[in-house]
RNA sequence: CGGAGUGUGGCCUAGCUGGCUAGGGCGCAUGGUUUGGGACCAUGAGAUCCAGGGUUCGAAUCCCUGCACUCCGACCA
């Protein structure tokens, strides 16, 4: 992509209100706008950050037996009360949706309204079981405080995925593989480092739900960790569970404060029962199907890798959700920084080329601060000696490299 | 939802104990100079000072109401 076609522009500035580190870099980076308080558009730079991400997501959860739907925004408020989530929710965070034709809808929230009666027409015997079925689509939360630049918004895109049963065991070991997914996806995405496996509030089905929690002073929870079993535990049970490591005992647990980038949670039949969700087992015995479901929140999860991984001068992407691989920066109007352009681009090397007249200094500061991991600069001084300047985001040393072994670089 | 703060050209802001044509920076346009860390000079365009009401000879400035945004807390299926 060349630089100067880019509708967006970087900007100097922010916002003294933005006191946010992931909002800061984001908007003045040109990858996402804010529309109003928690909601925001993604741009060029931002989408592709963002479908990286959701690629990562889509491959792994494909890779544990997901099947990807398309479930819609709208939802009949009928399905709601159903749940008697409607109840507890219609007063607070659920949107209601209505228009001249339409009195009685929702934006829903979650899924589970939608896809345990979609099931319900697939799934009459326990040889239809088990399932797993996951979307990536929008959710809508009327927070009462959106807070932290993207990292909880009142619109959103989610995975969220939602397995089901003909028995407990059979949930139980999914969920097993679940964890190690959603590990997976954290360590592509670059912050497998800081996210902690972390026991939280199951609430009456389980003892226990889990989520994935990255340490960051940007987050909203506190969690302890068990450093034996590289395991924490959420402030919210601590008490519950006296202070000790729910599995080795170890008391010696440190504070962190941290965001919950994933959450995965065992529904038992908490839904399956008021939608007649149920299979007919071997013994002809009618039984309501056990479920579970899974999250992650994408913004969430591209704001939390912007506030682990950055410095002074801006963002530094992990080379998995880079918006390009290289960045191209051309210090000198010249047909041999197109050719540089077009020879990576034949290599299938995503590059952003900074083909703007503008001053380097302003090009070097973008580039610090869009953050892809490779630079490759061509000027004057380079192209004498036949070469270019190749350089990480993480390094602040640059090697010059000859042209004709550009190429060798990213194989 | 409780508490605190903030709304000024496209963006960031100064002005806020009322007083002349609302000042600056960024960006934008035109011309010139410059070219390895956000260049410089000149000229120019661009503003219902969030909205409505009130006080006053006079309101961006004071008062009331509403809306929006940010932060702290509560909440977080």
């Amino acid at each position: 992509m060349k630089q100067s076609l880019l509708f967006t522009k970087t900007s100097k500035t922010v916002s003294a209100e933005e006191t946010s580190l992931n909002a800061q870099f984001l908007i003045k980076g040109g990858f996402v706008d804010k529309l109003s308080a928690g909601v925001y558009t993604m741009l060029p730079l931002g989408f592709r950050v963002y479908k990286k991400i959701e690629q990562i997501i889509r491959e792994e959860i494909n890779s544990i037996g997901g099947q990807e739907v398309f479930m819609p925004s709208l939802c009949p408020n009928e399905n709601w009360k159903k749940t008697g989530r409607y109840e507890i929710l219609a007063d607070d965070i659920l949107f209601s949706a209505e228009s001249k034709h339409v009195k009685s809808s929702v934006l829903n929230l979650s899924h589970e309204e939608v896809v345990s009666p979609l099931l319900k027409k697939f799934v009459n015997s326990y040889q239809d079981l088990p399932q797993y079925v996951y979307h990536i689509q929008n959710k809508f939360r009327g927070e009462a405080r959106p807070k932290s630049g993207i990292l909880r918004g009142r619109e959103f895109m989610m995975k969220d995925l939602y397995s089901f049963h003909a028995t407990e065991e059979d949930l139980n070991n999914y969920y097993e593989r679940v964890k190690i997914s959603y590990k997976n996806i954290f360590t592509k995405a670059g912050i497998g480092d800081q996210t902690y496996l972390t026991y939280a509030s199951g609430g009456t089905f389980s003892k226990y739900s889990h989520e994935f929690q990255t340490l960051t002073g940007a987050g909203e929870d506190y969690i302890y960790i068990c450093d034996k079993c590289r395991v924490a535990i959420n402030r919210e049970i601590l008490e519950d569970q006296k202070n000790k490591c729910p599995e080795c005992g170890n008391n010696k647990l440190r504070e962190e404060k941290a965001v919950e980038v994933g959450n995965i949670f065992k529904l038992s039949t908490k839904f399956s029962d008021p939608f007649d969700l149920f299979y007919i087992d071997k013994d002809n015995n009618k039984k309501a199907v056990i479920m579970g479901c899974y999250g992650i929140g994408l913004q969430r999860l591209m704001g939390t890798i912007v506030e682990v991984s950055h410095d002074i001068q801006g963002i530094i992407w992990p080379e998995s959700v880079a918006p390009y691989r290289v960045h191209l920066i051309s210090l000198k109007q010249d047909k041999e920084s197109d050719k540089i352009y077009n020879n990576l681009l034949d290599a299938g090397i995503e590059v952003l080329y900074d083909d703007r007249d503008i001053s380097f200094g302003a090009k070097f500061a973008d580039a610090d601060l869009i953050g892809c991991p490779y630079r490759i600069i061509v000027s004057t001084k380079t192209l004498e000696q036949d070469s270019v300047e190749f350089k990480k985001r993480t390094e602040k040393s640059s090697e010059l490299v000859k042209k004709d072994n550009i190429l060798k670089i990213f194989k």
